[in-house]
DNA sequence: CAAGTTTGACTGAATGTTCAGTCTAGAAAA
DNA sequence: TTTTCTAGACTGAACATTCAGTCAAACTTG
């Protein structure tokens, strides 16, 4: 009784339901207090659930967060092909990938801070399972960046620059970037980090980019469910 | 007794010594099972003391492994200003400073292990005492690199860029690629880091470069103690 | 110099707390 | 009724920190 999802479900929970509904919660709590210093309890308690039912789902603590981090990656990405797929040109599409990484405004789920990536880098360097999701998201994404700039060498868009390696400079780039902001950087704030990293992108390219407009993307909802 | 401290030091400790080894040791257990999971017991173990003797030099486990990020930066920056001290021209010692950065063969003390970094971050995002050291430290090497471009620019090793945006670059840069060779990404391991990040700056700066030599600066101990 | 005294490094054995995971049993579906 | 969910109380282990001292070297002082 008194659940209370975020979200306004508020049904007992329907199996699948309620183990979102938990991986949710874990992220927040992650992101709140830091990976290592997550309890079951905190988890449970910001699902309005018993701790008991938190390990009746997910078997161990373990393999909750590592769940957690797999969801979140999972959510991200689809989040990100969705606001792509809206968009007409590779540069702008481009911009879209560079605005979800480095403005926290501009954000998928409620599940904000980029600092849960800090976590989960940390992490990855023990937990071998981690490790797999954070390698998987990387390649995906090079893949992702990569396949938009022969899009758009296609479209003469760009310019002639090897793709893949234009792939890794940029998510690179993207990762330090991520570190700084999340860090709250006084000369790199998030704002700073989006201009840079669309400078670079444009210089590489060969395209023109101004700064100004952005600063929030509208509250679009982004991906209603599943 | 049986004190065996590595580096030769046998006496039962001089009160700098001691704090210095057992900051030493919490490195090496940082390093090697994660911030988080490093227990007093270890750094004790480690450094041949018995837990109680940890507490007595720090008060708090908490001090003992802030103090010992704290110690480790400096260090790091130390050696880094000394090897850069016997280069002769400024292109050199920035490849000294990304070989450092990237290239763990080449490295500051026994502690290797850039995964130290990954647990640095995410511990600088809730530990306001981390926090500190983290943003000191990325200030500082910022301010190295472009103190060295703009030397190189003077001495026309360097084409005109602007000093200040290509430190916030190559540092980000660098921080991303920590990450990469840390989690040992199949696509950037630390050699292909160094020639991406070298790549990068010779392309900025405009000078040539190319792979080939270094692979591991041969073993100079740097620094011998203080 | 010898006998006493102080001081600081150091330890082993508690203590207390914090959690992950278990167990029992009640409620709700099927 | 049987199966699936769910909670509350509980346990056991892992640790950080404390405590009450030991030990030896370094100072007294006669």
């Amino acid at each position: 009784m008194t659940t209370r999802a975020a979200e306004g479900t508020d049904v007992p929970g329907t199996a699948d339901q309620r183990r979102e509904q938990m991986l949710h919660a874990a992220l927040e709590v992650i992101s709140a207090r830091g990976y290592a210093d997550t309890r079951i309890a905190d988890v449970a308690e910001r699902a309005g659930v018993s701790p008991a039912l938190v390990i009746y789902y997910f078997k161990t603590k373990d393999q909750l967060l590592t769940e957690a981090i797999r969801y979140y990656e999972d959510t991200w990405y689809a989040v990100g092909q969705s606001r792509m797929a809206g968009l007409p040109t590779a540069a702008s599409r481009l911009e879209e990938i560079v605005a979800m990484t480095v403005l926290p405004e501009a954000d998928p789920e409620p599940v904000s801070s980029l600092q849960l990536w800090l976590d989960f880098w940390a992490q990855a360097a023990r937990n071998p399972e981690v490790a797999g999701v954070r390698q998987k998201s990387d390649e995906r994404w090079r893949e992702v960046i990569g396949a938009l700039v022969l899009q758009g060498q296609e479209a003469g868009e760009f310019r002639p620059v090897d793709a893949g390696g234009f792939a890794i400079y940029l998510s690179t780039l993207m990762d330090g970037l991520t570190i700084q902001i999340a860090l709250e950087d006084p000369v790199v704030d998030s704002t700073r980090a989006f201009e840079l990293s669309m400078q670079f992108v444009a210089d590489q390219l060969g395209f023109d980019w101004k700064p100004g407009r952005r600063r929030r993307s509208s509250s679009r909802a982004a991906m209603s469910e599943g």
